[in-house]
DNA sequence: AAGTATTTGTCCGTATGTATC
DNA sequence: GGATACATACGGACAAATACT
């Protein structure tokens, strides 16, 4: 077996070890950490490097810190803790699967609340989009950004604004890990196939439909699915 | 109108400035970002404090350091940037309805899943941990954290990491918002009532029904809506 | 292959602003 | 107001990793 020869900086061993001083349970949301110079002189290291972690662990909002008082674990500590695992494992190219079937299921519920809740104005976007769409692939300018423009709007109609971040996240890092791949095995029949379900989902919004949506989007998307899984 | 009196710190300056110029393409993936020292330069302010926005990026993937070379943007910035967005909203208690909403759409989808691929084992696991709830409960001993077991146990027979990851975040999240104001709400009959739609659930679940899993999981987790709405 | 410049990793000392009692 | 504890910020220094010649 060969070594992972992983040379961990000193901040980063800080951050996880006062996360998993939370997870555990030794550290409290609302306790107060020791300060700056008493966490440097335990962990044997200079006070810089502990700023480093502490103010990287205040980025994700798992301690906050008061001038002057100290840094306190946040109640809702926990909460940042887990998304920076889910980041992690969302960037593991491992899981890519499981964010292609949690996208199919975001999407169809996303879809399911458009259909409820999408005002005139939406539903008006949502038209231009697809035309817009419709004439950028017959000049031939079709970019995989594009793509996304309409399933955003969709988004928006859901007025779910945690679901409209999520989703995001996930096709922001499904486009790093694999769009120009999915696009270069896109006929220009296949995204006109696509522009007609677009159209067919639009119109079962204006209609009111939110399970006939939700079933359009999810086709839609496990398409995009098979077409990776082909060209593995 | 009274000024908003927020100080910022030099180091989320920074941090702020490089998502905005990601965000906004003047940044790109892949491109190297300035040394320490001439980014301390061009801000004006000490390189301590830029390692502090550079080590707070590198914790959520925006940019990753190589020593001896240099800090670069992530081909996968924007999924770290957005997850970051969706840290803060769903601190915000403004979303918390945003929040529930999710929770009810994605235990659904997770539920779903379940009922397709839960194996023997956690099916036999999900009957330990429904014995073991209702004795609780009988004790009078039951507590907020025990309730979220059974939900996270029929995340795992899902198979899929990513929605079980945000699921957690979720209902971390809500816990820590809402939690004892739900707890207290509920009478030892409503605890005995929800148990029952957990032992309904393992029934759906071992007779491989997603649909009907999918419905009572949803019906489940808008009662606790429901509570919440009342003692507003 | 060796040497030099660049860049990050780390430490130290010091000064200042802020909160608490 | 004064003393204390703490966070914020600065600048200098050297080691370690990397790149280039």
């Amino acid at each position: 077996m060969i070594k992972p020869l992983v040379r961990k900086t000193l901040h980063e061993e800080i951050v996880n070890q006062i996360m998993d001083g939370i997870t555990n349970g030794r550290l409290q949301p609302g306790n107060r950490i020791d300060g700056e110079a008493e966490l440097a002189r335990q962990f044997e290291v200079s006070r810089n490097i502990v700023r480093e972690a502490l103010k990287s662990l205040e980025l994700i909002g798992v301690v906050h810190t008061i001038n002057g008082k100290g840094s306190f674990i946040s109640e809702d500590a926990l909460t940042g803790i887990e998304l920076m695992r889910l980041v992690r494992m969302m960037k593991n190219e491992n899981y890519t699967i499981d964010l292609l079937e949690s996208r199919i299921m975001i999407e169809g519920d996303i879809a399911y609340l458009a259909a409820q809740r999408a005002t005139k104005k939406d539903i008006e976007d949502l038209s231009i989009i697809e035309r817009e769409t419709e004439e950028w692939i017959k000049k031939g300018s079709y970019k995989f950004q594009n793509g996304l423009r309409f399933h955003m709007k969709v988004a928006e109609c859901s007025k779910n604004h945690i679901m409209q971040k999520f989703l995001r996240s996930i096709s922001d890092e499904l486009t790093a890990q694999r769009g120009q791949l999915i696009l270069a095995h896109k006929s220009n029949d296949e995204l006109m196939l696509e522009l007609k379900e677009h159209i067919s989902m639009i119109k079962f919004i204006k209609e009111r439909k939110p399970e006939e949506t939700k079933k359009v989007m999810q086709m839609h998307i496990m398409r995009a699915m098979r077409i990776l899984k082909e060209c593995e």
